[in-house]
DNA sequence: GCGCGTCTATCTACCGGAAGATAGAGTAAA
DNA sequence: TTTACTCTATCTTCCGGTAGATAGACGCGC
């Protein structure tokens, strides 16, 4: 909406996807932004209308990335390499693991809305896979080689984050798209 | 060492396995053991030390029984299935995440010296796998597809709790098993 | 065996600060 | 004059952490 609203979440996601969603407050978010910390309620009543605002953009910012991407693309290797290049850009372009990826590590300590709404993201996810995989196997199949796919690039954000090294993330998506790129 | 110690690290790595490191304060870990904060002060000075022992604690009792699991076989395939029984037991048993991959995602905003014991878990995990995989490949190739195992594990359990699944960390651990197992 | 000092484990009481949140006034543009 | 936005001021609750007291168990020299 307004520019401060956009700065705003910018700073919350920047802040939330390095820390942590308990980690980070109001007043925080506020001294980031030159502003005090009454008008940060102002956009958002509760912390968790500010988690919810902060997992909708991410998600539809992620999808419009992705399908960008793999716009006019048809085979699943394509598919593949676009999903794990959007992966690739959130975590290098920000030093930074996914929003959901952190959120869904905190998931059970997080107001229920929150978590439900990082669950669909993780949900989308994989049907946005599961659609694009050849039909030659079975739906439970094709279900569960996209939650591999997920879990690991996942995994692997959360791996080169803490190890501090993007390179290991770069290795696995590389041993993931030779694993899956050939279906 | 006493008994008020083990029960105040278990309240611990359940607080902290549930909910991450920032969520968890002393009153409530005191309420859960029928003590008072400044009790829990005399056993950890300061909430980052408590980290460190719960660390500590988790990746020894993590590795005893890696070794236990693992002990006299030779092949891959058996000791990799070791290492996905172990996570397997440590999502399924407690209903909760990994210490590290909690730690791990939270990595940034945590005291360094905790943040470094959780890389230094991420670490042996991989040596413990590197020195167990055929030498037929380079040890760069090596490492990496143990990165990409214990990305995949740490991601899968991520996803499995945030979805509320555990069929889902089985999926990806049978994939797993069939994908690094025959090697 | 007795008294002395020490150690262990817990308590009460408190500190300064920060958290999320609210009420209501001020301000500036449309 | 209304709307959009920001402020000051404040509340309650909780945080990590500290100080100092206490009660009981232990060991040691006499």
């Amino acid at each position: 909406m307004t520019e401060m609203n956009d700065k705003l979440l910018d700073a919350a996601e920047a802040a939330v996807r390095l820390r942590g969603y308990h980690a980070v407050s109001f007043r925080e978010l506020a001294d980031d932004l030159g502003i005090k910390s009454a008008s940060v309620h102002y956009y958002y009543r509760q912390k968790e209308d500010l988690g919810l605002a902060l997992v909708a953009r991410y998600q539809a910012h992620f999808f419009k990335r992705l399908d960008e991407r793999a716009a006019g693309l048809s085979r699943f290797e394509e598919a593949l390499a676009a999903f794990i290049a959007v992966y690739r850009e959130a975590l290098v372009g920000s030093d930074r693991i996914c929003l959901c990826g952190m959120l869904g590590a905190e998931s059970s300590g997080l107001p229920p809305p929150l978590a439900a709404a990082v669950a669909a993201f993780f949900e989308a996810n994989i049907d946005w896979l599961d659609k694009r995989m050849p039909e030659i196997w079975p739906s439970a199949t094709r279900r569960g080689l996209a939650d591999s796919i997920v879990a690991s690039l996942q995994g692997a954000m959360m791996l080169a984050a803490s190890l501090k090294d993007h390179a290991r993330f770069d290795t696995i998506a590389e041993e993931l798209q030779a694993r899956f790129g050939t279906l």
